[in-house]
DNA sequence: CTCCGCATAGGACCATGGTCCTATTTAAAG
DNA sequence: CTTTAAATAGGACCATGGTCCTATGCGGAG
């Protein structure tokens, strides 16, 4: 029993086998939520997102598993996915897998397998967690700037000097200076090699 | 017909499926090489790579279709691959896909789908050998370089002044500029930034 | 033993970056 | 109509970066 603070939310339409899974899972150490429908997952999942991972049987009255995926892909919030099936074909799983779920299981599947998976899920979420809020913190402080700050940036990024950045966009040196100064204390670096950084983060190419 | 300078390689130990699948790749303008098992395919990538993707069955006798695809993988040069199969499963085609595989189809096929596939894959083979040029210039240049000028430049992108690096290497800031501006000359490029994202593409984090 | 690459470093000098302070103009928000 | 945010810019000043030239010491290759 290890400590988590991750759910694996399970949704198949067979309440059997939800308690199969959440029992198998549960004595693995994980937390878990349970839904008999894609829907009643997203009515939960827009409320309360929650790190983890998900269990998804494909084959589902209303939304079906990969039509969720789908829906989750279109939203904000990502989740890992693990694909769990009794009748699926080798074109849903290859669809499945290039749209970045993590594992395809048909059905009678190897519970250690299974636990494999979840583990890999959770880390993937964990890693996209964490890349993601790098991002939004960036992001965050790139839209407190005013737009001619974020021009300014985007020369600097590029490696101009202030001089060629003033000519660039018809300004003096001097104001370009102080636009700088902002942009540094703004975005949080200390450095033109943070500020680089900060901006591949969010897409800012040269 | 299409001009191409990309070659659909086709790997199968069927003659007739070989015929098949050149004959329709042909007639939308590829270049075509075919091979009757992984082993005659690797004597000749080895000699001779070249632009292009790999349409690839699983079941063969000697090395099978997901074996090559480890052995390319192990290997320095990539080459995208879609596997065809007669008797394929799903946690085959998971496997595949997971490794990066561009696509899976079971016999028998769609034509329309199988070309999709190969554009994609040709797409991809591009992609990577440009980003792979890339890096392989990068490095080059990288490895022109003295060990301390290498240290050096791991500090700049690091965003440390000349001053600060001094301290850190036990070394006058006068001899850091030295190595700073063999830095810039040997890799090529005019600013910090730039020295950054050459940083980024041979992999040297902060 | 000599030559060369590498690392070291000082002097001189100028370009560039960064930060104070002050100040004006414009447009939007209240 | 006043307040505020944004963009503009000059003066003064100092830190930092970059590039000349010159010079020394070390260790390996020829």
């Amino acid at each position: 029993m290890k400590a988590s603070s991750q759910t694996v939310f399970i949704v198949d339409d067979d309440a059997p086998v939800r308690k199969g899974l959440a029992r198998l899972l549960k004595s693995a150490g994980y937390l878990i939520e349970c839904f008999a429908s894609a829907d009643e997952f997203l009515d939960y999942w827009k409320i309360a997102p929650a790190p983890g991972c998900l269990l998804l049987d494909i084959q589902m009255p209303g939304l079906d598993g990969i039509q969720l995926q789908q829906a989750l892909q279109a939203s904000e919030r990502f989740i890992p996915i693990i694909f769990i099936t009794g009748h699926g074909d080798i074109p849903s799983s290859v669809k499945a897998i290039k749209a970045g779920a993590v594992d395809f299981f048909p059905k009678p599947f190897n519970a250690d397998d299974l636990l494999r998976a979840v583990h890999e899920a959770l880390q993937r979420d964990e890693l996209e967690r964490a890349a993601r809020g790098e991002r939004d913190a960036v992001s965050k402080r790139f839209y407190t700037m005013t737009p001619r700050e974020r021009e300014v940036m985007a020369l600097v990024v590029r490696g101009m000097l202030n001089k060629q950045i003033a000519f660039e966009l018809g300004a003096s040196e001097k104001t370009i200076k102080i636009h700088r100064g902002r942009v540094m204390a703004k975005m949080k670096v200390k450095s033109v090699a943070d500020l680089v950084r900060a901006a591949e983060k969010i897409g800012l190419g040269p």
